[in-house]
DNA sequence: TTGTGTTTTATTGCCTCC
DNA sequence: GGAGGCAATAAAACACAA
């Protein structure tokens, strides 16, 4: 096992403080004023000790050490034995001490990377609400326009209501038929510029006819498109109008579900 | 000077690989 | 079963405000 007696600890330690030459080496490498007299103090200390008796505090590496072992963690993190040796001949450590500093750089290394990802998290974490902010508020406003759109028919519809029902209806059937076969006829071809209702903005739909074409058109492209079903005609009646009831509404307008396409394909 | 928080060095226990 | 890696932790060294 790896496993150190204390003998093979106060090796290490000895490693660091060994020679005269080293710790003096130490005192010109820059230190701070209080660090450079903790140095000379220790110097002191170590000199008042025997040999058989070695002080086993813990002790720093010096600037040199550290920079060198840093230069190899760049080049490489893990440590391969015959570089363990090498480094710990150079900087005069035990190998055991490079292996440990490299162990304690790695966990800091990670610690670091982990503190990054999360950084760069926040950031999508935080454009994404942005994104979705802006959505929710457009969709509020179309929902409005949708309200007053509505609402607008419904005047409409009282307005006409002086009219024979059944002249009414059998004028709309007309109509529809007109614009079924109009319809038809743009989407069942390759005629892509068509019907500026399809590709219009629904936010834009100022009238409520406008509402009721986009509406029918999207219907009818739908059924069409869905396995080329037999176009039945969705003679609408002033009583069928509800626009939006629960089922047909599909969510389109829902900021917290997304629109579900049941409606659409119930068979699936 | 001292209390306190942070960093660095080292140990321990567990796990995986060969 | 030994070697080495990692997570958790201890403890010394260090930084800094009050």
């Amino acid at each position: 096992m790896k496993r150190f007696n204390s003998s093979d600890s106060s090796a290490a330690f000895i490693s660091i403080s060994s020679s005269k030459e080293e710790r003096t080496q130490k005192a010109n490498q820059g230190y701070s004023r209080d660090f450079q007299a903790m140095l000379d103090n220790l110097e002191e200390e170590d000199y008042s000790e025997t040999a058989s008796h070695v002080s086993e505090k813990k002790r720093r590496l010096n600037l040199h050490q550290v920079k060198a072992l840093e230069k190899n963690f760049e080049v490489e993190n893990k440590l391969e034995p015959e570089r363990k040796l090498k480094l710990a001949g150079e900087l005069g450590l035990q190998p055991r001490q490079v292996a440990i500093w490299f162990q304690n750089r790695r966990a800091r290394w990670k610690t670091k990377q982990l503190e990054r990802d999360y950084g760069t998290l926040k950031a999508s974490y935080e454009a994404l609400k942005l994104d979705y902010s802006n959505l929710e508020q457009k969709n509020e406003v179309l929902a409005q326009k949708v309200k007053e759109l509505k609402a607008k028919l419904m005047s409409e519809e009282k307005a006409d209501s002086s009219h024979s029902v059944k002249e009414e209806y059998r004028v709309s059937e007309s109509d529809n038929n007109a614009s079924v076969h109009s319809k038809i006829h743009d989407f069942s071809g390759n005629n892509n510029n068509n019907s500026s209702a399809m590709t219009k903005d629904p936010s834009n739909i100022s009238s409520s006819h406008e509402l009721m074409n986009w509406f029918q058109l999207s219907d009818s492209r739908v059924i069409l498109g869905s396995r080329y079903q037999v176009y039945q005609p969705h003679l609408m009646k002033p009583e069928d109008q509800s626009l939006f009831s629960a089922e047909e509404s599909c969510n389109f307008f829902s900021v917290d579900q997304a629109p579900t396409l049941h409606c659409y394909f119930p068979e699936q």
